[in-house]
DNA sequence: TCAATCTATATCGCGCACGATTCAATCGCT
DNA sequence: AGCGATTGAATCGTGCGCGATATAGATTGA
């Protein structure tokens, strides 16, 4: 009597943590398009706008290392919050390779509006802090190990 | 004597679960590139590939229950599918609407190489199955909170 | 000094995600 | 039977992510 050789699950899509990973960030990004569409934001363009209110005046590549994303994502991203006024880009004196990125009056404003998001954002996802907390520090955990790579 | 009134970190990047979703999703993304460039499969056609595996012939809209993804999503990534003779698209006899989805031999037989993609991820994440169970389960947990949104 | 090297940003091309719309096939109801 | 409503897939437009490449400016060293 011969054993059924492929019936084990290491490739069944739920025991995957890789695919809990993909979407809950789907839902979490679908979450945030709504929060976020009265600030007129993406989910990434939010990032930056977090990175920027956090310290303003930040080259390209500082803001890159905060989110992990490089000149590519980031080029055309902040040409969109520029045409939306919300912040400046220009080169520095100092070193012509680098751009400066500064908030503008309007990009400083916004943050009061920002400030709802992330209570609004914990309701939505039903977390207690501590929940939200321990879950947030272990895919920080997670990630650095990756990173390492 | 005035408290300077903008010291709360309620934005603050590293504080919010949100984002250690995204920068994790991406730096778990990065790793899959490099795991899953033999088999000439991005990301989300890995997923897609699971799906099929675990049973063959499904409609667009079957595929993308399970991978919480549209047809606009799906019809161009399964395009591709097709080009790379690893899938066939056709029309359902019974309802003409439906597009049915099916392995090739060659899709069926990509199974065998893909079976050690899960443990390699897992060696390069260094968790445990235990961690690997527990976040996974936590993470579809809070999926399940936000889809009911 | 000036050529080789390195660095910061930009550009290009491709593949997702997804809101909005279109279109054909099917269903429901009278 | 016939018509409005619904459904399944495809299409279009926009905005990421990112590998690969380009380009200009800065740095290094013989």
């Amino acid at each position: 009597m011969t054993i059924p050789n492929d019936t084990d699950d290491t490739l069944a899509l739920e025991s995957q943590l890789c695919f809990a990973l993909y979407s809950t960030q789907l839902a979490m990004n679908k979450l945030y398009r709504g929060l976020l569409r009265e600030l007129d934001l993406t989910y990434p363009q939010y990032l930056t706008m977090l990175v920027l209110w956090q310290r303003d005046r930040q080259t390209v590549s500082e803001i890159g290392e905060q989110l992990y994303l490089d000149s590519a994502t980031l080029t055309p991203l902040l040409k969109r919050l520029e045409v939306a006024a919300l912040i400046t880009r220009q080169r520095s004196r100092q070193d012509e390779r680098q751009v400066e990125i500064a908030l503008t009056e309007k990009g400083r404003s916004l943050r009061e509006q920002a400030k709802a998001i992330p209570h609004a954002a914990g309701c939505a996802g039903q977390c207690t802090p501590e929940e939200a907390a321990e879950l947030r520090d272990a895919l920080h955990g997670l990630r650095r190990r990756l990173d390492r790579q």
